[in-house]
DNA sequence: TCGATCATGTAACCGGTTACATGATTGT
DNA sequence: ACAATCATGTAACCGGTTACATGATCGA
């Protein structure tokens, strides 16, 4: 219970409303796609882990003639577990880059297989760009509705900055690869 | 062999000067610090696995009373699975940000403690921004040493853009959530 | 002499992903 | 009728981390 992230993100989601397994992923999947991925592998045995210990309570469900269901609520013990967590600041996070790793090895094919990589990379996030610019709007007329919306739309302004940066940084370093392969060839010919 | 880094980090490394195990985490975690981490639990049975496949080549060294050690070496079958690995250009990485997780379960917890997480962030990577500004003068003066140099600089870009984006969006955010509580209580008073 | 560093490894564990299996219900 | 979606799960695998074990050598 200490590097497990599925824990906190499903009694998060829990936290405001009760759900099935199968809702809690469309809901990861709809609002931490930028910056999480889940898979059903995941969330149905840690629901019976965090069942077994007492943090989430089960109920099937069958609402008349639907098909039966498995319903979680969180338990006061598991919203503690989820304040805790919440409370403390990170320390030591290591961001996993595999852009710079490829990159940090680029000397090893032609700059232009890099620069395509990069152009690669600056498409990707300008739509994702564009997708927060999106979430951005619809967040700030509901803003003052519930609480919960202001921390939404600094998750979202974060990913703006970042992307914004990814972008910035993208047109330098194609810009800095065309120029040091200029220039080394003016100095191949003296 | 297809989600493996550690793999590439090795053959790319390997692929300027033969290394032992050791020597490769020194250089790993000396290199790779601000967006990957090592471990010797890794390191040796992806060599060993590496060897299997004849990416790279194993020699026992004993230079004359020096303790034995193995030194490794790249083959060209190594050289090749690297360079075909830079080649391409990432897919769909999702970048996992565990602040952003927490942030976005903000409301849980009272408004002071979000802004703690946020300043303690703000804190580390303001310590990592002026690491790399050391880094980015050194490599620049002798960028044209080495066509490395360029690849190693332009990641060091990157974590400084990105590193700026970081500490811009603390105090915004930080800002939001004081203007937010303020607000609110405003309106309560009504 | 004694701690730091060099040097190589293994075993257990953990978080997460992928692929697979099953079957009901809803909408066209 | 048939595809899409709802709904729950398991098994195998994989990449990576942590903790542990061992012993040599170097410098203060």
């Amino acid at each position: 219970m200490k590097e497990n992230k599925t824990i906190y993100i499903i009694l998060g989601f829990l936290n405001h409303e009760d759900l099935t397994g199968y809702e809690l992923k469309k809901k990861i999947d709809y609002s931490l796609s930028h910056f999480w991925m889940s898979s059903y592998g995941q969330i149905y045995p840690t629901l019976n882990q965090l069942a077994e210990n007492g943090l989430v309570i089960r109920r099937n469900y069958n609402g008349g003639q639907n098909r039966e269901k498995i319903v979680y609520s969180i338990t006061d013990k598991g919203r503690k577990e989820l304040e805790n967590w919440v409370s403390q600041p990170i320390e030591n996070e290591v961001v996993k880059y595999e852009i710079l790793l490829k990159l940090f090895f680029g000397a090893v094919v032609a700059p232009d297989k890099n620069i395509r990589s990069i152009k690669s990379f600056e498409q990707r996030y300008q739509i994702k760009k564009q997708e927060l610019e999106h979430y951005e709007k619809c967040l700030k007329q509901v803003l003052y509705q519930d609480e919960n919306h202001l921390y939404y739309l600094l998750t979202v302004l974060f990913g703006q900055k970042v992307y914004k940066a990814y972008l910035e940084w993208a047109e330098q370093a194609r810009g800095l690869i065309e120029e040091y392969y200029t220039k080394k060839e003016d100095t191949t010919k003296d």
